[in-house]
DNA sequence: CCAAAAGTGTTATTGATACACCCATGC
DNA sequence: GCATGGGTGTATCAATAACACTTTTGG
């Protein structure tokens, strides 16, 4: 790809780039593909892709988790935009980079001869990414981890129905410190935002755990 | 301008907006510049412009500070990337809108011939804007309110050395609310962002201030 | 001496933290 | 009956909010 020239401009590529985040055997992960084309061929990298004409920026991230991921209706959010003039060594390329959140058991299995190019690696143990993407995951990790504490956003990551202990340790896995269960339990009630389903989880040798979910999918600062 | 190709991509323009606030008569206020060109000729707009193939997103923001407004070394930060098709009437554009601050004393006497061409408004008197530019403003606005409250952001809006009682002035400007001139100054002076200068301000018919600076430039959260 | 802003402490309330034991179930 | 996670309350501490009078200067 070359950059395009009219009247004087010459106009940058502009793509979008997902962070897409899970959490799984009690880690905080982010998806990854392997590049097929230079540069950085067969390096890991973040989903993303050119935005097309006609659509806004937010339709170009959704249709981007769509055809690399498979899903849709999952909690998505602008990030921030990058842009330093060589982060592609091709041409200008600018990126709008989205965080999006999806709960662990809502991924669709990949298919078998897609897997080897698709991963989950965890945050703290990225390997080799192509262009800035490491920088971007790392600004995606800083906020997402600010925002936990500030606001329900962990909800993007949670099953419809799930135990406030799991609600917990999905806290806990994000920001990568323990919490007190007293104290989590109380706070969250709290908030007025979870409600009791009636039933419970009868799995595992131990007394049955409340099953709870949240009144609204909506997204509040507390 | 129309919209180029490459390969099958066409690719919009990127601009960068400014949302250049100020405090000025107990208002907070921001920099609109009259358009001279169709579209929205002669309506009010944000100062703007393309990037540069060369240049960084920070740095086509502080290019069009110093071309519009002639200043540099005022605070910036990346707010947020407006992309909607429609919103520039003539073809895709998608603009990376910035905020930046400037102390009212800081700002340059603009030449006569070009004042009408520059106005500051107040945030909640905006006149007509071009294209998404109110909506641009309106979250910036959210944004700064919210910012000052959990950092020190304020001190891109004051001068050097100021009063007590003008730091919690401009932070009742920007949250538009009254503060407890005693708690405010136990929280002010508790941060240890602030040194006394030493010297006072003797001006009016009134008891001197003591007059106090940042020890650095520094944005914390608090 | 009057007007105008500077400066200064204490109390009450609220929210956050620390902490340990009994309960219900499956095996 | 024992291992496993579920579920519960209180006391302390820290942060925030409410509140009014004296001081220093210029005119």
């Amino acid at each position: 790809m070359v950059n395009t020239k009219y009247e004087g401009f010459e106009t940058p590529g502009v793509t979008v780039d997902l962070v897409l985040f899970t959490v799984n055997e009690s880690r905080l992960k982010v998806m990854l593909v392997k590049r097929v084309e230079e540069p950085f061929r067969s390096d890991w990298s973040l989903p993303g892709g050119f935005i097309e004409l006609g659509e806004s920026l937010d339709a170009a991230a959704q249709r981007v988790l769509v055809e690399k991921v498979g899903v849709s209706d999952v909690y998505m959010e602008q990030l921030y935009t990058f842009g330093k003039p060589k982060r592609d060594p091709r041409s200008r390329v600018i990126t709008v980079a989205y965080i999006a959140l999806i709960p662990w058991q809502s991924l669709p299995q990949p298919a078998s001869e897609k897997i080897i190019d698709l991963t989950w690696s965890p945050v703290d143990h990225l390997p080799k990414l192509a262009f800035d993407h490491k920088e971007i995951v790392n600004y995606a990790v800083k906020r997402l981890r600010a925002k936990v504490s500030y606001s329900n956003i962990v909800y993007g990551l949670m099953p419809k129905q799930f135990r406030l202990s799991e609600l917990q340790s999905m806290y806990e896995c994000i920001i990568d410190d323990k919490l007190d269960k007293r104290n989590f339990r109380k706070r969250m009630l709290a908030t007025g935002l979870l409600k009791e389903t009636g039933k419970k989880d009868t799995a595992g040798a131990h007394r049955p755990a409340m099953l709870y979910q949240f009144k609204s999918k909506e997204i509040v600062f507390l």
